[in-house]
DNA sequence: ATGGCTTTATGCTAAAGA
């Protein structure tokens, strides 16, 4: 099983790219996020034999689950907070595996109340995936966490330390998912190795690999057991009018 | 350079992203 993630900055302006894509590599599942807008093309890539399921929002945010297979839709926000109107999280069931799919929030700036809401969404999820850990759910969950996990994740860690993304309290917030019993997947088959999933638009971020790793994807347990490889694709980033996020692809035994 | 791109909004400038 073939799961993939991608942050596409607008599903609107990405649609070609995205359908491209999906017909190229074929993945079971894929989590998309950022979809900007209420929008949503169901139909569209129902003909190139994808369902979905999709939660958008107005302008901003906005995420979604497409797949080969049946969706069964477990929630379609993230629990413990119901002021939280942000369009963030979708979790499914598919071919008895939960699919997590997320838009963690960015928070800059970190002098701002965008900081605090970053951690405590965080800390929500830390929380749904306690649960889901003593209930022994196979869980794969993947996304944009906006979270880079460690120096090596990031072209300049000394320049962004005291970046949301880089913030030991953001990272704290990983790694106690970590703790868990969650698995990094990235991490298991490519060592040591330098590799990004999002490059800026600005300053010629891409052409100067100028990159971050910021979307995970991470496996409970039994899922870790069933891994096959874990891999970024950063061929999209290089197209004509490009996401500034490419996928990252998981595959699991059956 | 507290933001050099890119996208959405019923726009003609602002907000958000990371």
């Amino acid at each position: 099983m073939k799961i993939a993630s991608w942050n596409v900055n607008s599903i609107k302006a990405r649609l070609e790219h995205v359908k491209n894509w999906l017909e190229k590599n074929q993945p079971d599942v894929l989590m998309i996020q950022e979809l900007k807008g209420l929008e949503f093309p169901a139909d569209e890539l129902k003909t190139i034999g994808y369902e979905s399921a999709a939660v958008p929002q107005k302008a901003y945010n906005g995420v979604a689950m497409l797949s080969r297979h049946p969706i069964h839709v477990e929630l379609k926000a993230l629990p413990g907070d119901e002021t939280d109107e942000q369009a963030r999280y979708i979790e499914a069931t598919i071919n008895n595996l939960r699919t997590i799919g997320i838009y963690a929030p960015n928070g800059n700036p970190v002098d701002s109340e965008k900081y605090p809401y970053k951690l405590a969404w965080l800390e929500r999820l830390k929380e749904r995936l306690t649960v889901l850990r003593q209930e022994g759910t196979p869980t794969v969950i993947g996304g944009d966490f906006n979270i880079i996990p460690e120096a090596k994740d990031c072209y300049d860690p000394e320049g962004w330390k005291n970046d949301a993304l880089f913030r030991l309290e953001s990272r704290q917030k990983l790694r106690a998912m970590l703790n868990l019993g969650y698995t990094d997947a990235f991490r298991v088959g490519n060592g040591q190795t330098q590799q990004y999933s999002f490059w800026d638009y600005q300053r010629g971020a891409w052409p100067k690999n100028n990159g971050i790793r910021i979307d995970h994807f991470l496996l409970s347990p039994s899922v870790v057991d069933r891994l096959v490889s874990c891999h970024i694709d950063a061929e999209p980033r290089g197209l004509d009018k490009a996401s500034d996020h490419t996928p990252i692809i998981v595959e699991i035994n059956d």
